[in-house]
DNA sequence: GCAAGGTC
């Protein structure tokens, strides 16, 4: 019989998709790695056909990528950091899942690559058909490759059925992005850290003595550039005085204030000549000239992302978003939750979700909530949920799998898990729904309106209760047209404000809508830039902020004095990287091309930095004996 | 001692 070895890029696909193929008779063995198993059963290949099939695993990257030993640091001038010999390298794990792959292919016909089917993906499973040919050069001509993005059986079939080739575009665009991060990251990392190391070793003042790394990567410093951008914004605001008419009516005991249509004015003469020209002809007599009243809908929310969740635990629980990703890690390693690390907001359409709802019903906290969206009375009952437009083609939204029950007790976790369920409840529900009402006022020749909402459906508001949607006060019954009696009527002053501090939950969103990082990297990044003393967290009242330090000021105000801004703290050249990612996979430009483009672009701001590395050393020194 | 990206 022929033998197939078929390759996941983590254990949880091949223990699914080993289930699905053998029809739940896969026999399973220890690999030479903890984290990875083998599975073993028959499955009749179109190419093959009934063959004696291996399902294994990698836990994500088999090679990592370096400089040779002869550019080590300190080793070699800088420079040369650019266009010097660079080596794949195993940890002692992928040394390990190695082996495992070298020795199952040994007896194999055909490898079959089941990596998740995004770019990263695609490498993984280069990375693996590489480990395999060492060991076993007649697989070469018998590679395939599985096409699937989600886990339903008959889809996982389908694909075993109809396998496909490697992507050897989307495999260039990963060697890509590799090699320009590792070479301009450690070019300017070793020469920050020799031309500044010392002295901030001195000012900080620290115990261990040890010259601290002042990095650069090309996702660190545009994150850095975020906080940095903010702070300067904030110490920079010059407050502007605005001017502005409010009026307001009798209702019962109390009134009700009309906001002025023109919002507010900066100019302090024409406000008050409006208002002296609303009193000459109306004196304290205003028209009801409008009511308007319309249904209005709060909309539940879309299926998860990892983003979402971490934006959101960081807002409703102040978690840091390293503590919620690794707490989610945490809950999908015990089976409670789906696969923490998704881009994807809608399900595929052939997902139970009805099931994962009925597997809430035993939880005392919602679990008469989940009953009644599957049997309840009311009108809130189980709707799929809203498709949003993101698939990253590998992973569905993140939703929980079983009820906790009282299996969990570390509290991070807890919390985690009952925003992901309750966020998947609140997903699976009705909108909620209400009434508004927008009366307009006219006094002399100006408008003022005022708004009121009656709540009257909470639907997945009860189960997700974190979000707040409340009935205002009502409006006075007035009928339009009808002539009222201001209570008062009013020229204000007030004043601009400045922006609020970062918050970690800002700071997630805008690196995921400028292509900082990913969804499984972000927090590692945010949390880098702490480590490095570029920012640090600051507690006012209950909220947490970001501040810059003087360490990440003077970084980005230096490659600003030396004309670097855009390219170093700013996203731009990270999103010209993606651009052209996106090119090479669609066979628009190669990848020598590519690398070439970049490096010779950093070789220029490289040769420009140490031209001008005075500045880099006079900012930090000015900004140290200002702050 | 350096990057960013997978995953545990």
């Amino acid at each position: 019989m022929p033998r197939v070895l078929c390759v996941a890029e983590k254990n949880s696909i091949a223990k699914a998709v080993a289930g699905i193929l053998s029809g739940g008779r896969s026999s399973r063995r220890d690999s030479p790695s903890k984290y990875i198993k083998n599975y073993d059963f028959t499955f009749d290949f179109p190419f093959a056909g009934t063959s004696s099939v291996t399902m294994t695993s990698v836990a994500g990257h088999l090679t990592g990528l370096d400089l040779d030993q002869a550019h080590g640091w300190g080793k070699c001038p800088i420079p040369q950091v650019f266009d010097a010999p660079i080596v794949d390298i195993r940890t002692k794990d992928q040394q390990k899942m190695a082996e495992n792959i070298k020795r199952e292919c040994r007896n194999a016909d055909y490898i079959m690559i089941w990596t998740d089917c995004d770019r990263e993906g695609e490498y993984i499973g280069w990375e693996i058909v590489q480990t395999a040919i060492q060991a076993s050069r007649s697989l070469q001509g018998n590679v395939f490759r599985a096409i699937f993005s989600h886990l339903e059986g008959g889809h996982i079939l389908h694909a075993a059925r109809n396998p496909a080739r490697l992507d050897q575009r989307a495999v260039d665009a990963v060697r890509t992005r590799m090699e320009v991060d590792l070479r301009s990251g450690v070019a300017f990392t070793r020469f920050l850290t020799e031309l500044l190391g010392s002295k901030v070793e001195r000012d900080l003042g620290q115990r261990n003595n040890q010259r601290p790394i002042i990095s650069y990567g090309t996702c660190q410093f545009p994150t850095l550039g975020f906080v940095v951008d903010r702070f300067e914004r904030i110490r920079k605001f010059v407050p502007e005085k605005f001017w502005y008419l409010v009026v307001a009516i009798p209702n019962g005991t109390d009134t009700t204030v009309f906001q002025w249509e023109r919002g507010h004015l900066f100019d302090r003469f024409a406000v008050a000549v409006i208002y002296e020209l609303c009193l000459e002809t109306s004196r304290n007599l205003a028209n009801v000239s409008d009511i308007k009243s319309k249904p209005t809908t709060k909309y539940r929310p879309l299926p998860l992302t990892t983003v979402e969740l971490q934006k959101n635990c960081s807002r409703f629980f102040k978690m840091s978003a390293k503590t919620s990703l690794d707490a989610a890690e945490k809950l999908y390693q015990k089976g409670y939750i789906s696969y923490p690390r998704t881009e994807t907001d809608s399900f595929p359409s052939n997902m139970d979700l009805q099931s994962l709802v009925e597997q809430q019903v035993s939880d005392n906290r919602w679990g008469s909530y989940a009953q009644s969206l599957l049997t309840g009375s009311t009108s809130n009952r189980f709707k799929w949920p809203r498709a949003g437009k993101h698939d990253d083609k590998a992973h569905p939204p993140i939703h929980p799998i079983v009820s906790s029950g009282t299996g969990l007790d570390n509290e991070n976790e807890k919390k985690v898990y009952e925003y992901v369920t309750r966020h998947f409840l609140a997903s699976c529900s009705e909108d909620s729904k209400g009434h508004s009402t927008t009366m307009t006022l006219q006094w002399g020749n100006e408008y003022f309106t005022a708004n009121g909402i009656v709540v009257l459906e909470r639907n997945f508001l009860d189960v997700y209760v974190w979000m707040k949607w409340e009935t205002t006060k009502q409006l006075p019954n007035l009928n339009l047209g009808q002539e009222v009696e201001l209570s008062s009527y009013l020229m204000k002053e007030g004043q601009t404000s400045p922006p609020n501090q970062m918050t970690e939950s800002e700071l997630i969103l805008l690196m995921d809508a400028n292509g900082i990082g990913t969804d499984a990297t972000i927090a590692e990044h945010i949390e880098k830039i702490q480590q490095r003393n570029y920012i640090k967290k600051k507690k006012v009242n209950k909220q947490i902020y970001l501040i810059p330090t003087t360490l990440g000021i003077s970084l980005v105000h230096g490659f600003e004095a030396i004309g670097l801004e855009d390219s170093f703290a700013k996203p731009f050249l990270r999103r010209q990287m993606e651009v052209d990612l996106k090119l090479i996979c669609e066979g628009n430009k190669d990848r020598a091309e590519v690398v070439n483009d970049f490096i010779t672009k950093y070789q220029e701001y490289y040769g420009l930095t140490s031209t001008k590395q005075n500045k880099l050393i006079e900012i930090y020194t000015d900004i140290k004996s200002v702050m």
